[in-house]
DNA sequence: TGCATTTGTTTAACATGATAAGTATTATAG
DNA sequence: CTATAATACTTATCATGTTAAACAAATGCA
């Protein structure tokens, strides 16, 4: 067998909690956790979507996004508007609030993702993000 | 800001992820996680280690491999053997029936493995691991 | 020796991950 | 139309992630 030190998805890991490390502390002052902090910046991107949307957007399960969503409705961070159409469905959307605290934490991750650049070097991370981009269209093309 | 898409941490997630669907299913038919899993793994490799040894080697926090430990415990998939020198300490290791379910899951976890291997390329494969471990140590090094 | 510190591990509390099942609403076949 | 299936979420349940705090055993040092 392999060494174990060789499991993809554990350097996978390794490396995500690496990076996690340095982001981490800021998001929890402000009283996020990274998985909030994904849905508020799925909502700026999309400026408001659905949950499967969101879903999809921010790479969280269904039934986790339903507990985040309460959670970040609850400190009036994002509201959800009623879709008469299809009542199924809700666009969610961000609150003034919610809004605020995105723009007060966006661009302190910002200078903390510019000084991993800086480390690692823009070329190695370019070449890091189309491996890993390639890496899941292959695998998720033979599914 | 950069777009969502080019999030680091988010594609490490996806790659990740990704990949665990392969090998999710297989052990949740021997009613493993994969949690679990690296953690039998890393015992196979040490052939037992302390409850610290064995966090590391298997990147999980104390906390959930305590709970791990109680689990695989119960299922007498491992022993735990005091330390007379220090009684903090306990040497973790598999009983015999922990070592025939991985004996029994390993082979067959790692042709999941070869077909991953062979839809990406062992060459890409390799690059991608070596980017891995250098951006792991990168942030590593300078924390 | 006595005691504050450090070390190794566990508990506690809250949030999310993962799977299955439930609910309400909409689409669709007959 | 209407029963049925599909869709979009939500609940439920158990396991783990994350942080802080508790705990016991070992160590350092006056």
């Amino acid at each position: 067998m392999r060494d174990f030190k060789h499991s993809l998805p554990m350097e996978l890991m390794r490396a995500r909690e690496a990076a996690m490390a340095r982001f981490r502390p800021m998001l929890r002052d402000h009283g996020l956790t990274e998985q909030q902090w994904r849905v508020l910046r799925a909502l700026v991107d999309t400026g408001g979507a659905e949950v499967g949307e969101l879903a999809r957007k921010s790479c969280l399960l269904a039934p986790s996004l339903t507990r985040i969503l309460q959670h970040l409705e609850a400190r009036s961070l994002i509201k959800r508007t009623q879709n008469s159409a299809d009542n199924r469905r809700a666009i969610i959307s961000l609150t003034a609030r919610g809004r605020r605290l995105f723009n007060k934490i966006g661009p302190r991750l910002e200078s903390l993702y510019s000084v991993i650049e800086d480390e690692f070097g823009m070329e190695r991370l370019a070449a890091l993000y189309t491996l890993l981009a390639e890496f899941y269209e292959t695998l998720q093309a033979k599914r």
